[in-house]
RNA sequence: GGGCAAUUAGCUCAAAGGCAGAGCGCAUCGUUCACAUCGAUGAGGCCGCAGGUUCGAGUCCUGCAUUGCCCACCA
């Protein structure tokens, strides 16, 4: 069959996905035995919450360009691919299907809830994965993997156990943020501010005057806060004075701690610690009682009296319009400032004082830090490790446990006869060997364990009940490079800078805690995908591009060349179609280029093989000299940019090449040459841009590869030997 | 409040002290033998602003402006 004019990817890239499967080199233990050296990349897996956007486009087409020029260099290349169950995320979508039909997910209750959550990963799993299979990549699907199947959920439930007998994990009464919609306890890496207009009162405490913005919260004062520093509250420092309030006169501490800003407000500050993060801080250092008026449901609780039931907001006006009444309102100033919002749902976040699960981070913190500094790790762009580090600096241990359905249940198991009373740490001989350890506080009988216990080391009688709570996501995200086996450590990371800390740093604590070893050598951040307006894309605003549908439109090859075409290295890529026009007007230019030395090479029967033609210096003409140069140019400048991760300027040198120095000159002068000598170059040229083009355009590349004539010929060009 | 990045043609971006470039778009011309998804020609620039260093600055330094992003316990 002759190829047409032109090139069609809908008739070539199923064609040759197929090929490729069939081929089995996908999998590093298919590959030729010549291939010994292992280079590993795992994938950032995606969230199962719904399809692939450009940003994950742009991060796949970075990693198969990696893989597949490795895989040519005679690596033993994995690329392993997989899902993220994305704890909150995907509740939350499963949630909102069902408010559609009315449902919450109480309406389902658990059991049910999580099945319904599990078809919706099912469906969205498979599209997730066959979109990487439209783009091109190379991945190992006989080893994907997702962060909640059998396997994965045991490697996650011996990190916590191991946690746990070290000590690092620990159960404690916190206020921790929550979001009263999704009613979990979210970390400080799950909220985002946002400017909100709000008002600032001042209210009078006796004598002092405070600035809040949050009056409701007064209820739950146990003190009042000022600067040792601070000359005008000297007087009541340690004192303590009365105070009118809106539930009668009370007595209230004042206490000296240096996080007070003078500047700020009236420079004394009321404490509140079950509802305010640093309140509770400061409580613990002057051991501060904690008095809990806001519920879980973001209503006032009993103790906030005859406010009780009211949600915050309506509490606040009340109690504004009842201050005032009693006259220790001072005034009211306009004032905007951050309100935290959770991430998932965008909920005004309420702090509130919870129980939850800890991870102490001292030691781990050092942990991540270590590699990055001595330079195991590299980041590039380097400039991401300066805010990497000031995380680490500042951290405080990680809430691990979230109070949703969907998730790993914490391996901690409950005693169901009601409480025992006395605060012994207990071991129970019966489990001192096993890998379970019991404990007792002054409250809950509950055992850490990986399976149910088979009987109740308290009560020898009752079934004992796993823990409702679920591990926060990035716990087991945490653990992603372990799922490469025998080939961890990974080679290279490519991921999004959003991620550096709720991701990256816990890998690498994760790899150096378990595994001793670092899980990655270079972490490449990839650039955030923007509208052309320099917009975020996101489905909800509208401003989002399917990559489907490019592919659908360009072909998969035009729309990762494109793609790779605009990797500059900057840390925002404004995307326009522009460059895909180009990857596809390019990929047509190849194409076509083929043709022609196809087509003159067909009546010489003749064969190229992988080594330079032999041929003698003076039977050359000035442009055969002038091309085989600019090839050798060409191979050396491309390897280099790919070693420096310089994608686009890669594509950029190797659309030049072919198309200006190859197609424009080199192909129009050999049209006024004679003999075998010209063709032996023009398929020679030709066969090494495709094997330069293969990791950028893998599918066109390659059904050109098949149609020539070459003397050893592999199975697939993507195991050629890639030029050096 | 701290930090990072960006600002060059209509749009997206190159140009690491020495004549400002590419792709896309636009205009005019050209279908004979790889390719009209092509070829040729052309229009189009206060290189964000203001200083400074230098024989020479888009590039180095300082300040400013605008935009985007990250971090942070200002109640």
């Amino acid at each position: 069959m002759k190829p047409s004019k032109a090139y069609d990817p809908k008739e070539v890239e199923d064609r040759i996905y197929q090929l490729w499967i069939k081929s089995g080199f996908f999998n590093p233990d298919k590959l030729p035995k010549t291939h010994k050296k292992p280079y590993t990349i795992v994938i950032p897996p995606p969230n199962v919450t719904g399809e692939l956007h450009m940003g994950h486009a742009l991060n796949a087409v970075i990693q198969d360009i990696l893989i597949r020029w490795k895989r040519m260099q005679g690596f033993k290349t994995l690329w392993l691919p997989g899902t993220d169950h994305a704890g909150i995320a995907t509740q939350n979508v499963v949630e909102k299907k069902l408010r559609k039909q009315g449902l919450t997910r109480f309406d389902l209750g658990r059991e049910k809830f999580i099945k319904e959550v599990w078809k919706w990963k099912e469906k969205y799993g498979d599209i997730i994965l066959n979109q990487f299979k439209k783009i091109g990549c190379s991945c190992d699907w006989s080893r994907t993997r997702f962060t909640m199947d059998k396997e994965y959920a045991e490697t996650v439930k011996q990190a916590f156990l191991h946690y746990y007998k070290k000590g690092w994990i620990y159960q404690g009464e916190r206020t921790v943020n929550w979001c009263p919609r999704c009613s979990t306890s979210l970390s400080d890496l799950e909220i985002v501010y946002k400017e909100k207009p709000a008002e600032m009162y001042y209210i009078k405490y006796g004598p002092i005057t405070i600035a809040t913005t949050r009056p409701e919260t007064k209820l739950g004062d146990t003190a009042v806060a000022v600067n040792p520093k601070d000359e005008r509250y000297k007087k009541y420092a340690g004192k303590t004075i009365t105070i009118k309030t809106v539930l009668g006169p009370a007595k209230m501490k004042v206490i000296e701690d240096k996080m007070v800003d003078m500047e700020f407000g009236t420079g004394a500050m009321k404490i509140t610690p079950a509802h305010d993060i640093l309140d509770f801080e400061i409580g613990e250092r002057h051991g501060l009682e904690r008095k809990q008026v806001i519920g879980p449901d973001g209503r006032m609780t009993k103790l906030a009296d005859k406010y009780a039931g009211m949600t915050v907001t309506e509490a606040r006006k009340q109690i504004v319009k009842d201050m005032d009444k009693i006259g220790i309102l001072e005034k009211v100033e306009p004032y905007t400032h951050n309100s935290a919002r959770c991430y998932r749902c965008d909920t005004v976040i309420e702090p509130i004082l919870s129980k939850q699960w800890f991870l102490k981070m001292n030691e781990l913190a050092k942990m991540a830090e270590k590699p990055v500094k001595q330079g195991k790790i590299k980041f590039h762009p380097k400039s991401f490790e300066k805010p990497y580090f000031d995380w680490l600096k500042n951290i405080r241990d990680w809430c691990i446990s979230r109070q949703i359905w969907w998730g790993h249940q914490l391996p901690v198991w409950h005693c169901q006869t009601g409480r025992i009373s006395n605060s012994q740490f207990l071991i129970s001989k019966q489990f001192e060997n096993s890998k379970l350890k019991i404990e007792n506080s002054s409250a809950e009988k509950f055992i850490i364990s990986a399976k149910k216990p088979k009987q109740c080391p308290f009560c020898k009688n009752c079934e004992m009940k796993q823990s409702a709570d679920v591990l926060d996501t990035w716990f087991s995200s945490a653990l992603w490079p372990f799922t490469t086996k025998d080939f961890y450590p990974t080679d290279v990371l490519i991921t999004a800078r959003d991620i550096i800390n709720l991701w990256v740093a816990r890998m690498i604590f994760s790899g150096m805690e378990f595994k001793k070893e670092i899980p990655f050598k270079h972490v490449y951040i990839n650039a955030t995908i923007l509208t052309k307006e320099g917009k975020r894309m996101s489905k909800s605003l509208g401003t989002g591009i399917d990559p489907i549908n490019l592919i659908n439109e360009f072909g998969a090859d035009a729309t990762r060349f494109g793609i790779a075409y605009q990797i500059m290295g900057n840390q925002d890529m404004k995307f326009v179609k522009d460059n895909i026009v180009m990857g596809k007007k390019f990929c047509n230019k190849l194409w076509n280029a083929s043709r022609f030395v196809l087509g003159q090479i067909k009546s010489s029967k003749l064969k190229t093989q992988n080594s330079k033609p032999q041929l003698k210096a003076q039977n050359l003409t000035a442009a055969d000299k002038r091309i085989l140069k600019t090839l050798d140019k060409t191979i050396k400048s491309v390897n280099k940019d790919l070693e420096n991760f310089k994608f686009g300027k890669a594509a950029h040198t190797l659309y030049n090449f072919f198309w200006h120095d190859f197609c424009d000159v080199y192909i129009e002068a050999s049209k006024k040459q004679e003999g075998e000598k010209t063709k032996k170059i023009l398929l020679y040229v030709l066969s090494n841009s495709l094997k330069l083009l293969h990791p950028f355009i893998p599918f066109i590349t390659e059904e050109i590869y098949q149609k020539l004539p070459i003397k050893d010929k592999k199975k697939s060009l993507m195991i050629e030997k890639w030029p050096i």
